[in-house]
DNA sequence: GAAAATTACTTTGCGCGCAAAATAATGACA
DNA sequence: TGTCATTATTTTGCGCGCAAAGTAATTTTC
């Protein structure tokens, strides 16, 4: 119908990027299964293995997520056993994100994901390399862009 | 804690695909506000106007949406008054989509959306094609593998 | 030609993603 | 010191995303 070029569905990047990234959370699920965690709370306990006993503030710097939608994940992630949560010394609006011991083991099960998904998705390494490089750079643009947006 | 590289957060892809794929949606936002459209509502209406009176399935393919997704998306546009349904001649189970006049109108205003988008995010059109690129052979990778399993 | 399998689509349920509003503690400043 | 703005976190509400189950029409198979 349209013949407008900018409006074909085909030239968009915005569905590209759009329906890889949710055909890559489809191909995790099986394996996160067995760890019994979704994607996003896959991505938080990644977060919390390099570094817990961390306030939500700066779990919601590293991980990307929106605070209300962090919240709810940790409580479920504590419901699960895996994290534990304390008031801060100090600053009493701050609560500090903890690993419990099962969540700390839980890396070692974790540990051949990431290989386990790059043996099912073939792309080459400098490929997926530069996937990752050019995602971040248009993280950064985007982040970069709000940012200024909020001053002016 | 973790000093398992595979298990970096800064060194996972999906990590880079997730939030810049979530930024991307949110850098759409005020644009897509004004035409009165959620992002996925939006990659719907671009499929519609590459071509309407088409069936489900064939938007599901097209849009690479879950079906049971598509469903009350395209509820909410026919609310909206943007589409319209009818049951296909022949084979009565399947359900045509079509756009009224005024979601064939939207097209008109919609038009200047992708150029407001890349005007914003300043990356060159060479990244940009290449992004979109590894996305496009990411999906297929991943697709290929799915329907590969399901043949086993 | 009736039972069984398949296909097209819808419904249900749960977990996000995020804007907006609420809550509560801290900091600023007059 | 009291008011006002700011900050950290939670809550609410709505729209997906998708697995799984349901419904209804069609096709296959014997």
């Amino acid at each position: 119908m349209t013949d407008i070029p900018a409006l074909k569905l085909k030239n968009q990047i915005c569905h590209s990027l759009y329906s890889a990234t949710n055909a890559l959370i489809r191909a995790y699920r099986p394996l996160l299964d067995e760890l019994d965690l979704t994607y996003p709370q896959y991505l938080v306990m990644l977060a919390l293995w390099d570094e817990d006993k961390v306030i939500i503030k700066d779990l919601v710097q590293r991980t990307r997520f929106d605070a209300g939608t962090l919240t709810p994940i940790l409580k479920r992630l504590e419901t699960k056993g895996l994290v534990s949560t304390a008031k801060a010394t100090g600053d009493s609006r701050q609560k500090l994100v903890l690993l419990t011991a099962t969540g700390k083991q839980l890396a070692e099960q974790a540990k051949q994901t990431p290989d386990n998904i790059s043996c099912q998705i073939k792309m080459t390494p400098q490929d997926a390399q530069q996937l990752k490089a050019l995602a971040e750079q248009l993280y950064s643009l985007i982040q970069h862009n709000l940012v200024s947006e909020r001053i002016e």
